[in-house]
DNA sequence: CGTCTATTTGAATGTACTCAAAAGCGGTGG
DNA sequence: CCACCGCTTTTGAGTACATTCAAATAGACG
């Protein structure tokens, strides 16, 4: 039941059997169906969470009115608007089901206790957010100086099964492009 | 001398006397001259950088030849290839001096033993890294959802004095878009 | 003063968007 | 099991935002 969140752990640290332990008390689990919401615009988010199985959108909409896909999460991945989480402020950000999926999730309250009971998890986040941070540096570099089809190839290749799990509306939003000029892109790459 | 570095160590953690001067015998002091270069794509990168005083620009070049700037940084901004400095191997990126800039440097070893020495810098350095990601990302909504007169506004209004300091060419290429675009979008702003 | 680089201006072009309409697809109820 | 509804994807025509290339002008520095 837990093994992906302990291999997630033990990637960057190193914890004991009651360590372990002392983590998953602090946690819960949750499973939401698909196209239900975790997080929504304009309140404080209340947990980090880790996706166990199925695959989050995190959001938000823009001035226009229109749903701009940020990131996905799938199996593995640590998700929640960090800037409402950390501040406890409220967010901008909506966060959803795209899949029905299982998370394991940390409050706030919950995460400063750990860091305090297991001083290890300091280094854990630390590392977690600069390879998310490097990652994201990428992404705009890409945005910069790639074109939207050098960005769906590379897209496609980073994550395969994005075309079966994602519509290609959310992943036109992610590639910063209109779900039209996706078609139509796909539709000429094939000649 | 320190006083810009311990404001910003005290963001975060509250550091006393002898630990603040334990990690100032840890870092390098040394000023580089306008156009030298702190890192050289191809390197691995030897140090994170404290700017004291002066502006760096981090940059890297695309497969078509150009230069695409990826971060300025000015005082009080930690800066570095991250991706390089962390896992030791030759990075992508160039760090170059767009001013004469004063920086306080930390080599890898220096970094490491002042983790172990004082704890609550994981702390530090965990904060800081969720707020880069944070702003990354937001950097990331604007590429896919605003134009770019949108988004020059927008760094200038977070970076009045950019205008001053950097080139037009530089600014262009950190918003994505080429230096004649930029001429003419600033002619069009005045009508 | 001359050289080198940065900025401006213009014309032609390309990449991606908007709007509109048609086609495809999945689920639901009769 | 088929018909219908709602949503996604495709296709097309016209348009807009931004690029490319070229040339002129302006600025910075020795």
């Amino acid at each position: 039941m837990y093994e992906l969140l302990k291999q997630n752990l033990n990637r960057h640290i190193k914890l004991n059997e009651e360590e372990f332990g002392l983590f998953l008390k602090r946690l819960s689990v949750k499973t939401y169906l698909k196209d239900s919401h975790l997080i929504q615009s304009g309140q404080t988010c209340k947990y980090t969470y880790f996706v166990n199985k199925g695959l989050l959108r995190l959001y938000d909409i823009n001035k226009k009115g229109y749903e701009k896909n940020t990131l996905f999460a799938k199996e593995e991945w640590w998700v929640s608007d960090l800037y409402s989480f950390h501040s406890q402020k409220p967010g901008a950000y909506f966060l959803q089901a795209l899949e029905d999926t299982e998370v394991f999730q940390l409050s706030k309250p919950a995460m400063e206790n750990l860091l305090l009971e297991i001083p290890k998890l300091e280094r854990f986040w630390r590392i977690l957010h600069i390879n998310a941070f490097i990652a994201q540096q990428e992404r705009v570099m890409d945005m910069i100086a790639k074109t939207a089809e050098e960005r769906y190839r590379d897209f496609i290749e980073k994550f395969p099964e994005a075309e079966l799990r994602i519509s290609q509306r959310h992943i036109a939003s992610y590639l910063g492009i209109t779900p039209e000029f996706l078609s139509k892109m796909k539709s000429g790459l094939k000649h």
